[in-house]
DNA sequence: TTTTGAGTTGTTCGA
DNA sequence: GTCGAACAACTCAAA
């Protein structure tokens, strides 16, 4: 009996994976691949924080293959060569995969298909990274959404989505294994220096840990959701980002697990944040480019500033505003940020400092390790103003308040700042206030003012409306 | 085709 | 200290 090629992209699991179950068919052998391919034209390469997640993502998948009687086959180079290769190499005259949605990977894809069914093989893409296709969803008019309560009601009016898929208890092999990469062969992890302590303390890649996180998320914190996901020093969310990214957990899992449990105002809440990252491959797959182009195109003349300087202070956690730097010093040292973090370090990014927001949404794709296409993007373009269903531009988050809105007690700005523990509640959000303010060596000054900066970036806004 | 209601996450000012 | 209004009209989606 032939082999099938399960080729493994974004969709590192097991359980819920429909590649995989039609890989395997009526038992035939499946032959699992990952392709490391940075050589492909128009492929985004990976950051280096998601490189560290991958190296042990793709760890924990052999194991969990090895466990089956199978195991991973891993190669590098340019995909639609590389298949061919490991296709030949097994005899497979059948490819399966898991969907992607940027333009590059679309049109590989497309190519890759054309290719196999031309040499008489079967090669077929499958759903399973998004709750809804994105051709599933549509206006009454029959367009795509641009706005998104009225995506998420659309959404909600179909069909629920359906069962989950069970892991395959076995896989059958191969007559005999290709060629294989070591994971070592891929130099994915840092080494000189190796800055990757935070992330080990921080987090457990691979499908078992998805799997325990969402079933502790839903045991312990769903029912305060919705009173505490905004408060980044509870650990309130379910951090589920870098495991969907990777997809060792499936939005469909996901969705059955917390609705299984009974609807609730929290579950609901929860849901739409599924819902969000919808919107976000919705407009990806619509919008070729989105993390370089305006989805508004009268941003294109919009008067950015080009200041290495300020840029890098923000990166480093060295504005001088509390919550502006624990977030970007949590990102730097654990691949990750909360969510209320991301609004207000990118506020004061765009509007703040008047840096381009592609300058951020870059630093977020090398540090995060939940770096995704979509969601990074969408937020990005969100926040700046520039993109679907974005904030109004006179919407300028001011750090003070929303540290003290957000942080009351400032645990999350010490956690993370540790020089400012001595400063009382007050003013641990408004350190320059104190009587004795920190030296500036320890604690950096404001590199702006707030007030003034606000000040600058509605003129800056205002000009593009009336150039427009 | 035209009309109408709705619209994630905010801040500041002045009464 | 608290509250409503203004910010700026605009785009989208559906009737």
């Amino acid at each position: 009996m032939s082999a099938s090629l399960v080729w493994f992209r974004n969709d590192l699991r097991l359980a819920d994976n429909p590649a995989l179950i039609a890989g395997l068919g009526s038992g035939r052998p499946v032959v699992p691949v990952y392709i490391f391919d940075e050589e492909s034209p128009g492929l985004r390469p990976m950051g280096a924080a998601s490189r560290w997640w991958l190296h042990h993502s793709l760890h924990a998948l052999d194991a969990s293959l090895r466990a089956r009687g199978s195991r991973l086959i891993l190669r590098r180079g340019p995909a639609e060569q590389v298949i061919a290769e490991v296709a030949a190499e097994h005899g497979a005259t059948a490819v399966y995969w898991n969907r992607a949605y940027d333009q590059a990977a679309r049109e590989r894809d497309a190519r890759l298909k054309q290719a196999l069914n031309d040499r008489g093989a079967v090669a077929e893409g499958l759903k399973g990274n998004l709750l809804y296709e994105p051709w599933e969803v549509k206006t009454a008019a029959g367009s795509a959404f641009k706005v998104f309560s009225a995506f998420w009601r659309a959404c909600r009016e179909l069909p629920s989505p359906g069962a989950t898929l069970p892991a395959p208890k076995t896989l059958p092999a191969p007559a005999k294994w290709g060629a294989s990469d070591t994971l070592a062969d891929w130099n994915l992890l840092p080494t000189a220096p190796d800055w990757a302590g935070g992330m080990r303390a921080t987090w457990t890649p691979g499908e078992a840990a998805a799997a325990h996180r969402l079933s502790t998320f839903l045991d312990n914190a769903l029912a305060n959701y919705r009173q505490a996901r905004d408060l980044p020093a509870v650990p309130a969310t379910s951090r589920l980002s870098p495991h969907l990214a990777f997809g060792e957990i499936s939005p469909r899992q996901i969705w059955r697990a917390a609705t299984t449990r009974g609807m609730s105002a929290a579950t609901e809440k929860f849901l739409t944040e599924l819902g969000w990252r919808e919107f976000s491959y919705n407009l990806l797959f619509h919008n070729g480019d989105l993390s370089r182009r305006n989805f508004r195109a009268e941003f294109d003349s919009f008067p950015w500033l080009d200041d290495e300087g300020t840029l890098e202070a923000w990166r480093r956690g060295r504005t001088g505003y509390p919550i502006v730097d624990a977030g970007l010093r949590e990102l730097w040292t654990t691949g990750w940020m909360h969510n209320r973090v991301r609004m207000i370090v990118a506020s004061f990014l765009t509007k703040d400092l008047l840096v381009d927001w592609r300058a951020g949404e870059r630093w977020f794709w090398d540090t995060l390790v939940d770096a995704d296409p979509a969601n990074n993007a969408m937020g990005w373009q969100w926040v700046a103003g520039s993109g679907a269903d974005a904030a109004p531009y006179f919407r300028i988050f001011n750090p003070v308040l929303q540290g003290e809105k957000f942080d009351p007690r400032g645990d999350y700005v010490r956690r993370w700042i540790p020089e400012l523990g001595s400063l009382p509640a007050k003013l641990v959000h408004r350190p320059w206030e104190a009587d004795e303010p920190l030296p500036p060596d320890v604690y950096p000054e404001r590199i702006v003012e707030h007030g003034a900066a606000r000040d600058r970036a509605l003129i800056a806004f205002r000009s593009l409306k009336k150039s427009a």
